[in-house]
DNA sequence: ACACCTTTTGAGGGTCACTGCCATTTGGCA
DNA sequence: TGCCAAATGGCAGTGACCCTCAAAAGGTGT
């Protein structure tokens, strides 16, 4: 299990997020940080490809490491858990800055709704191959598919907290954490439902197929 | 990580679970069974015991099965993970089954209500300085809050089916998969604020209301 | 170009959950 | 009483992850 995700230097130091979604952070960055960027690169590009040759428990930290060019420790360094090498996800403060810069009248699950949408719709666009890759392995692989729910969790309750400004409340507030929950739940029944479908479905339109049975009362 | 939940002899040669929650198996259970459920019990309780001592990290099987007087092996046998020890819950089946007993006509989410507060009440009732470890260690431990999600996530699919077969769906439609995955969310949601609170307060009220927000359609 | 400081890296040793395998014991039963 | 299947214990891995320390490399001022 993921013992301790200690500080890994790389994701504290660097300025916010290396592939960054939607916007850039084009300040010159020194040989140091083009290095670690190359690095880590590396390391998720060889664990992508020996998974893909010998599945993801087969495949040893040991093996990325040597596949990388670099020593285990490093890996670790770099990311906290095996299961972080391909799961890692930069989007959230990313989502939380668009909630923040949505319209103060707006209803919350209508923000949440441009949000997530927009995000998918961004990654699929940007990425479409590594997104397949990534869900895949997500619903083949036990503790990948554990590791992202855990991942939404974390998600949810950072969306907790401008949800609840925006009304009112406290972000440990219950409604406002069953209100991120069931978001977030919904988010993730799409993106399975959408894997398992071999992906030919158009996820944006799941995402907002399962936020409208949010909206609707969870009446079935 | 659970790295494989193998099988284990206990949880598939028994009868269906041990302490069963509402009705009573009181079939014959030779000396072989009493047995096992003394051994079962005695890990349990030895686990809980050195946890309290020592911290959930800080406690090793090793510890666990000295203290239970098995060996290592037999601690396995018992429980697949080390996490599993503390949060193995037997009530999947029956919440399936006292959902497949409600009236037909009933909404889904009503249904879906009465049997999680009367499995709740029946808990808190039966066991609730079990039920009061069990959730402390599961907020302040990161491994058992992560198998607590994943587990809701595994309840959640389990209800999918009766859930779907009333509202005359498959159990893979995203929005009946949105359903349960929303109203787990829900619990999880009133059972991590009711032990931030000390558990104080009135953890059936706090799902039913946690339950209002999801029926209301998520308004905040 | 050189020394100086900070960050990054590699190496090695250790812990512990978890897996198989195999020999032994033990309850259940003819 | 003797046989079979289940349960147990012991043992030897494997592999993720932690910790510490010394070497290497980037960055900076002179």
């Amino acid at each position: 299990m993921a013992r301790g995700a200690a500080d890994c230097p790389t994701m504290t130091t660097m300025p916010a997020t290396p592939p960054l979604p939607f916007e850039q952070h084009q300040r010159p960055m020194g040989l140091r940080e083009r290095k670690k960027l190359k690095t880590r690169i590396a390391i998720r590009k060889a664990t992508y490809r020996l998974i893909a040759e010998q599945g993801y428990d087969a495949t040893t930290i040991e093996q990325i490491a040597a596949a990388a060019e670099v020593s285990p420790s490093t890996v670790f360094r770099y990311f906290p858990t095996k299961e972080d090498i391909v799961l890692t996800d930069e989007y959230d403060p990313v989502m939380e800055a668009a909630l923040r810069a949505r319209p103060g009248d707006e209803p919350p699950l209508e923000s949440l709704r441009a949000v997530l949408t927009g995000a998918v719709a961004s990654i699929l666009e940007k990425e479409p191959e590594e997104m397949g890759r990534r869900t895949r392995l997500m619903l083949e692989v036990p503790a990948l598919r554990a590791r992202m729910t855990e991942t939404m969790a974390e998600t949810s309750s950072l969306l907790a907290r401008p949800i609840a400004d925006r009304a009112g409340r406290e972000p440990d507030d219950p409604e406002v954490r069953v209100f991120t929950a069931a978001v977030m739940g919904a988010l993730r029944e799409a993106l399975f439902h959408w894997g398992e479908r071999g992906r030919q479905d158009d996820l944006v339109a799941l995402v907002d197929r399962t936020l409208d049975v949010l909206k609707g009362g969870l009446r079935l």
